[in-house]
DNA sequence: AAGTGGTCTAGACCACCCG
DNA sequence: GGGTGGTCTAGACCACTTG
């Protein structure tokens, strides 16, 4: 009776601002164009600066905006395409590729990779630490992890830790013949070091990509690799095979 | 002088709150179980209810919390690996999967889509909605774009909207010789109509998966994906060769 | 009707970047 | 030092589910 309740569900505030705002962008600003700032923005649309802040913050999880503390919102460049996948298998490191080995040390691996290799908790792991630039911005940080039982027989030679030592690791392990792997993305949050690597703040959306190697029966590599979900799209693609796609 | 700032950066609070739950949930919680409400957390740990609130948002992306609105917050079981790449290419539908075929319409493809599409945005095309189920819980939808010039001297019986429609695209375009596909994932937020279907908010997470198919030298169907983010992990295997993986 | 998570507000302070 | 986004607070009301 009183009730005049037939608008069906209000659309929440930051959700109509958010299309609002997105459409904007589209009519009205250039990709690097920065944009008000949040406390004149929310007063231009007369709504608190933390129902504005959501709202960019969806928009910056669609890869649409970018936003640095201290500097301001800009909008986003599009997602640049990175491929992870090729035709054919082949050990990290092999092809050349726009991977960059940083570092390497012994370490245990966590529970979940563990669980993956098949290994203790316990046994010595070589990690190697690679990241990956597109158009020289970094994309993605990966963490290798390969027991030291799969090296058996390999010697990794005794140098100071560094890039050199990753490519030791890396040569060691393409003397295993290959004999099939596997891949997962799903969705995380970045930790701490993989964050200031990826010039993001800690908890920033990531695509994990867990890629598992094998080798003489056995799991002789996983991979774990961090992509920045902001800004990459991760291509799966034996791709194209007549060349159709221009632009 | 009187500075004793020593300590390096101050973690947030919804940070370091973000690792204690953590913890607790893996060392006294049970998958499904539920946890006290968010005024009651708040209050226990001393903070207040949005910078609660904003550590649980971090562990339900992580998909470790499960929230809805009006009964609570539970622990949520690991995410659900879902098959995305065969080791052939093959038409959407024509293996056994456990996609399901919804309805057919004809309609105008996003501006995105017509792009890749390589097609006009007036030219009519067909739409494919499809849902994919695991474990009885809804985890992906689909809209399958395929324009009626890619399936020309092909008949789509003028059947009424619904499933039998959407299976008769299906089986038109199985005709066609598919030379090729195309991946990329990336992530989304989850538009209206999707979440619905997906029994989530919109805005929710999402894991958008795009694939392209080629047959006849040109783009002949389109399709879009979209995975709940919070549950699903995507699997691309070739995988295991030997048949390593128990557990 | 009671209890839950979801939205929103108006304010404050902090960490960071730059000129 | 001034301006930016990031964190945090203490409240309020709403939409939804369930007994």
């Amino acid at each position: 009776m009183g009730t005049t309740q037939l608008e069906t569900a209000p659309e929440p505030k930051y959700w109509h601002l958010k299309t609002v705002l997105s459409d904007a962008l589209d009519s009205e600003f250039a990709v690097g164009e920065i944009l008000p700032n949040e406390r004149e923005l929310a007063a231009r649309f007369g709504v608190a600066r933390a129902t504005l802040r959501q709202a960019l913050e969806q928009l910056e999880l669609e890869g649409r905006l970018q936003r640095r503390r201290g500097v301001g919102t800009t909008v986003a460049p599009p997602r640049v395409g990175v491929a992870v996948a090729d035709a054919e298998h082949a050990w990290p490191g092999t092809t050349e590729d726009d991977w960059q080995p940083v570092d390497s040390a012994e370490a245990a691996p966590p529970a979940a990779v563990a669980l993956l290799l098949g290994t203790g908790r316990d046994e010595t792991t070589h990690t190697v630490r690679r990241t990956r630039s597109s158009h020289g911005r970094p994309v993605a940080t990966e963490l290798l992890y390969v027991p030291a039982s799969a090296l058996a027989g390999l010697d990794i030679p005794e140098t100071a830790p560094g890039p050199a030592r990753a490519r030791a690791v890396l040569r060691a392990l393409h003397r295993l013949p290959l004999e099939g792997q596997d891949r997962a993305v799903e969705l995380g949050s970045a930790r701490a070091d993989d964050a200031k690597q990826l010039d993001r703040l800690p908890g920033a959306p990531v695509l994990l990509v867990t890629t598992r190697y094998f080798a003489e029966g056995r799991t002789a590599a996983v991979a774990v690799a961090t992509y920045r979900a902001d800004t990459c799209r991760l291509t799966f693609g034996d791709g194209d095979p007549v060349g159709l796609l221009a632009s």
